[in-house]
DNA sequence: CTGTTAGCGCCTTCAT
DNA sequence: ATGAAGGCGCTAACAG
C-alpha cells in the first residue's frame, strides 16, 4: 500500500490466476488434521513419565529442573520415558507454582519499521538457546497503549520486560513495581538513572551529524522528525541538532522542520513543503532514515538533484538508505547489540546474577553520497574544511 | 554490519561522544526502581478482590468472564475493587485451570527479512484487541529449530499456532496433534488440503512475472533464489519461471541459476557470478526483492545499466525495491493481509465458530523502472508486445 | 539421591 | 445471581 504510490509503471494486474476463489464453506475432503476446535487431547502429564521410569514425578521435575541431583541411570530412564510420551511440562502448571513462566515480553512501537523487528530478533536469538520465549507486543506510539498491552503481558505472566524509550506513563512503573517484574528500558540511557536501560546517546548522535554537516559548509538546515511527544528519541535527536548549530552560532529556522509519521509517503510530504518555501535548506536531517529516504523521493520527483541541490542525512544505517542512490549519509546505531545486551541483562536479573544496569554502546556516522557542500556556498564550504581539518 | 559495504564512504568515526564507559559495577545513586533479581511482591490475588468488593472469588471470575451473569451492581463493585488494588488475573493459573492461555504463537523463518515483521505485526493487530498475546519464535530456515522452538512455545501453554510455509517436519504435525493445537500455515495454500493454510499461490505469482518478461522480449533469464530445500516458497517461485519459460517454447539455463542466503550482499555476489558469464542473462528474476536489489547494487558497481542492460525483477514489492532508482518491478504479495486471516482463523477455531481452512488470496504485478525489453532484441520485444496486446 | 505431601491462583461444577 | 469446595499439573519443602 505505502510502496504503491511511488509505482513509475503500474499497469494494474491483479488477482492473476489466484484459481477458484475455493474458500469452501463445507468440506469435501473430510476436514484436515488438527482441524476442529479445541481437542482437549490426554496430553502426557509428570505422572505419566514418572510411571513410564518407574519413579516419583519430583524425580521427573527434578530432571526438568536440576539434573545434577538426579542419579545419571535415572536421568537417562526419566528422559527416555519423556522421549517415549513425547512429553512437554506444562508451561501453565511451571508457572504458577515456581512463579517464573520463562516467558520475557518485548513491548515496541511497531514493527512497521523494520528496526525494532531487528532489536527483537536479536533478544530472541539470545533468549531461545536460555529456554525463554519471547512475547511481543505493539503500541504504535501510544503511551495508553503500551501500558495496556504490559498489563495484558503481565497477566500472561510474563517474566521480565523490555521497552523502547525512557518515557513512559508513570502508571506504567508503577505497574510494573506491583507485580515485581524486572525491566530494561532501551535505545537510549537514561540520564537520571532511576531505570535500567541500555541504549545510545541519542542526542549526541544528530549532534555529531550536525557538526559534520556544518563543517561542509551548511547553514541552512531542515529537519524531518517523527512527534516530539512521549517520544524521547525524537526529542533528544532534536535537541541534538539545535544545540549543535547554536554552538556553530547558527540556528534551527523553525519553518524548516516538520513533523510527522515515520512513513515514506508522509515524510516525502513533509519535504515538498519544505521544497516550496522561499529559502528552503541546503541540507535535511531526517530523525531516521525513513525520514530521509522519504524525503530523496520527493526530491527526486522535483528533481532536486541530490547531493549537488540539496543534502539529506538519516539515522539508523538502515539498508533502505545505504541502497538508495546516491548512498544515505546516516548514522549506524547498535540496534543489534542493544537487543543482545537487553536480553542478557534480563536473563542475568532473573536468574539473581549482578547486572550493568546502565549500558552505553557507541554509534557511528557513516557517510556516503548523499551530502555534500552546499552549491551556493562552496567558498564558505572549502573554507570551513580547511579550518576543521587541523583540529583532527 | 551488512549496510556497511555499500557505504560510498565511510570516514569512519566511531563511537563519538557517547559517554565515559560508565558500566559502574557498583552503584554510585542506590539502584533503580525494579532493580534486583525477582522481588517476589505481593500481587493482588482473586480473593483480595473478593473481600474488597464484598463477594466470593467465584464472582470475581465470573465478572472477568462471563460478566453478563452477574447481577450490574456487583459488576460495578468487582470492577471497581480491581482497579483499586491494579488487579490482573494470574494467567497461569487461569491456563492451568480452563486449558486456555489466550496466547498465540507465530514461528517464522526470521525478522532480519522485514516481511514476517510486517505480517507479524498484522496479526497482532488483530489478537491484541481480543485480549490475545503473541508469542514468537524463529527458526532461521532450519526445520529442526522449528521443531525446538514449536515445542517450547507448547510448552508455554500457546494456544494455537502460525507457521510460514507449507513444507514442515512431520513430527511437527504429530507434535501439534498430541497436544490438540490448531494452526495455520502460510504464504502458500496447501494443494493437497491437508492443513490448513491461508496465503497466495507462489508458482503463479513468479509465471506471471515470467510471461511479462517473456512478453518484453526476454529469452535468457536468469534467476537468484533462495535455497529451495525445505522452502516451498522458493520452490514453488522457481517452478512458477520454468513452466512459463516452457510454455513460451524456452528453457532456463541452469548456469544462470543461484541460490543463496536472503542478503544484499549474497545477492550482489551471486549477481557478480552471472555478469561474469559468458553470455550473461538479458533479465534477472529474484525471487523476492532482497535478491533483486542485490543484484542492482552490483550491477551499479560494475557500470550495467538497468534496464537498458539488464532488466531485474522481484517478488513482495517491499519498499526496499520501490525506493530504487530505477524502482523495481515486483509482485505486491497479500503480507498483511495473511496475518489478519491466519490470526482470525486462530481465533475463530479456538471459539470454536466455523472457519474456511483454506484461504488464497490475489497478489498483483507491479511494474517499475527496473523492467524493459532487451537492448539487442528491441524488433523482437516489440513485435511481442504487439502480439500480446490484442489477447487481452 | 529419591519419595511424600501440600498448595500455587484460579475456574468450574454443584448447591443454594 | 451468588457461594462453597475441589482440583488443574507441577515444584518446594521436608523426610527418609
Amino acid at each position: 500500500m505505502k510502496s504503491n504510490t511511488f509505482n513509475v509503471v503500474n499497469r494494474g494486474f491483479s488477482n492473476i490466476d489466484a484459481g477458484p476463489p475455493d474458500d469452501d464453506p463445507g468440506a469435501p475432503p473430510p476436514p484436515a488434521g488438527a482441524a476442529g476446535g479445541v481437542p482437549e487431547t490426554q496430553r502426557p502429564r509428570a505422572k505419566d513419565v514418572a510411571r513410564l521410569a518407574g519413579v516419583s514425578t519430583a524425580t521427573v521435575s527434578r530432571v526438568i529442573n536440576s539434573p545434577l541431583l538426579v542419579e545419571p541411570d535415572t536421568l537417562l530412564a526419566v528422559r527416555e520415558a519423556m522421549a517415549k510420551l513425547r512429553y512437554l511440562p506444562h508451561g501453565a502448571a511451571r508457572a504458577l507454582r515456581s512463579h517464573r513462566s520463562h516467558m520475557v515480553g518485548a513491548v515496541v512501537p511497531s514493527f512497521d519499521y523494520a528496526l525494532y523487528a531487528r532489536t527483537t530478533s536479536a533478544m530472541q536469538a539470545v533468549l531461545e538457546p536460555k529456554g525463554y520465549s519471547l512475547v511481543l507486543a505493539e503500541h504504535h506510539y501510544d503511551l495508553p497503549s503500551e501500558l495496556r498491552v504490559t498489563a495484558q503481558l503481565i497477566s500472561h505472566a510474563v517474566d521480565a520486560f523490555f521497552f523502547v524509550g525512557l518515557a513512559h506513563d508513570p502508571t506504567l512503573f508503577a505497574l510494573l513495581a506491583d507485580y515485581g517484574r524486572p525491566y530494561v528500558l532501551s535505545w537510549g540511557v537514561d540520564p537520571l538513572r532511576q531505570h535500567p536501560s541500555v541504549g545510545f546517546d541519542n542526542r549526541a548522535a544528530t549532534y555529531e551529524m550536525t557538526r559534520y554537516l556544518v563543517s561542509l559548509g551548511h547553514r541552512r538546515f531542515g529537519l524531518l522528525s517523527a512527534r516530539p511527544e512521549g517520544n524521547d528519541r525524537a526529542t533528544e535527536r532534536g535537541i541534538g541538532v539545535r544545540s549543535a548549530l547554536a554552538q556553530a552560532g547558527l540556528e534551527l529556522d523553525e519553518r524548516c522542520v516538520r513533523y510527522g509519521p515515520i512513513d515514506l509517503n508522509a515524510a516525502a510530504a513533509m519535504m515538498r513543503e519544505l521544497l516550496a518555501l522561499d529559502e528552503p535548506p541546503t541540507v535535511v536531517i531526517g530523525t531516521n532514515d525513513v525520514f530521509a529516504v522519504g524525503a530523496m523521493l520527493a526530491c527526486r520527483e522535483a528533481g532536486v538533484r541530490i547531493p549537488e541541490d540539496l543534502s539529506i542525512t538519516g539515522v539508523d544505517n538502515t539498508d533502505l538508505g545505504a541502497t538508495q542512490t546516491p548512498g544515505l549519509t546516516s548514522i549506524r546505531t547498535p540496534i543489534v547489540e542493544i537487543g543482545q545486551a537487553a536480553a542478557q541483562h534480563l536473563i542475568a536479573r532473573l536468574e539473581g546474577r549482578p547486572v550493568n544496569l546502565f549500558q552505553t554502546l557507541p554509534f557511528e556516522l557513516v557517510i556516503r553520497g548523499s551530502t555534500a557542500a552546499p552549491r551556493s556556498s562552496a567558498g564558505i564550504a572549502a573554507l570551513a574544511r580547511s579550518r576543521t581539518a587541523p583540529t583532527r
